[in-house]
DNA sequence: AGAACCGCCTGCTTGC
DNA sequence: TGCAAGCAGGCGGTTC
């Protein structure tokens, strides 16, 4: 599913390839973004990431925002033929964009272009301070509250497991128990493990493709998600599976303390 | 107010 | 082999 490397990954690649390309059309398959039949021809002036929202900007003072949730992908073809689960097609003069999604959870709308940066995004406007004094005394457990986009903006569930199980702090832990020391921890892995995920163009569970349908590489690195039973890899204990809030976590019991 | 839970969806995996 | 049930989960909304 795409987290933050992911749809990182795939603005890159459209700011290269529409940066500057004019709206030609703009097709709805699904009745769900029947809001997205109105778009009429601006011309992309940037593509910005806003924690996992991808956002496309436009000269005429317009923004697009696309959140692809679960299995949303953004796919280029040269050829306008729609492929298998598309829902949405946006058409440049030297091709097209698709919105696949089987599962029809991504949104897209179409909002008045604002420039500030109110999203608490790890890499490019953490407030560090402001986490502290409003989000880091919750009660919640550790591992909700990283993946809680009104905290920390770009983290799911892949990433959120492997940044805990590198900091060795058990997603049990309610945040409130951190220590400020732990938090530094938790911080400067994150930061760091999002940015390999950037450098491996991803990370390919499931389904996930670049613009290009390309895989990323990075699920050949991940420690935590989805090695159940698994040894791990910092202390030699075995990965297990747990749920919280739902979800599957995974850890090591033994050196996530 | 904050924590926990629900609903949206459908392809894939699992079990009989 | 075929079918049904179970599972996957981001996040906004609702309930407790």
């Amino acid at each position: 599913m795409p987290e933050l490397p992911e749809v990182e990954t795939l603005c890159r690649q459209l700011q290269r390839k529409i940066c500057g390309h004019k709206i030609l059309s703009s097709k709805v398959y699904d009745d769900k973004l029947a809001n997205m039949k109105k778009i009429r021809g601006g011309k992309v002036i940037a593509v910005e990431r806003k924690g996992k929202t991808i956002v496309i900007s436009l000269d005429d003072d317009s923004s697009i925002l696309i959140h692809l949730r679960m299995t949303g992908r953004l796919l280029w073809q040269d050829s306008p033929a729609r492929p298998k689960h598309s829902r949405w097609r946006i058409t440049f003069n030297d091709g097209n964009v698709f919105l696949v999604d089987p599962r029809r959870f991504a949104t897209v709308k179409v909002e008045k272009t604002v420039t500030e940066k109110t999203v608490n995004d790890l890499l490019t406007g953490f407030d560090e301070k402001k986490f502290m004094e409003t989000q880091a005394r919750r009660k919640v457990n550790v591992k909700i509250l990283l993946m809680d986009p009104k905290a920390i903006a770009g983290i799911g569930n892949i990433y959120a497991c492997e940044i805990l199980h590198k900091a060795g702090i058990s997603p049990l832990r309610r945040a409130s128990t951190l220590s400020v020391k732990e938090w530094k921890t938790v911080f400067s892995y994150a930061k760091r493990i999002l940015k390999k995920g950037i450098e491996k163009r991803g990370t390919s569970i499931s389904d996930w493709r670049d613009l290009y349908g390309c895989q990323g590489e990075n699920q050949h690195d991940l420690k935590a998600y989805g090695q159940e039973g698994k040894s791990c890899s910092i202390c030699g204990g075995t990965i297990c599976r747990i749920k919280q809030g739902g979800r599957s976590t995974f850890y090591c019991p033994n050196c996530q303390k």
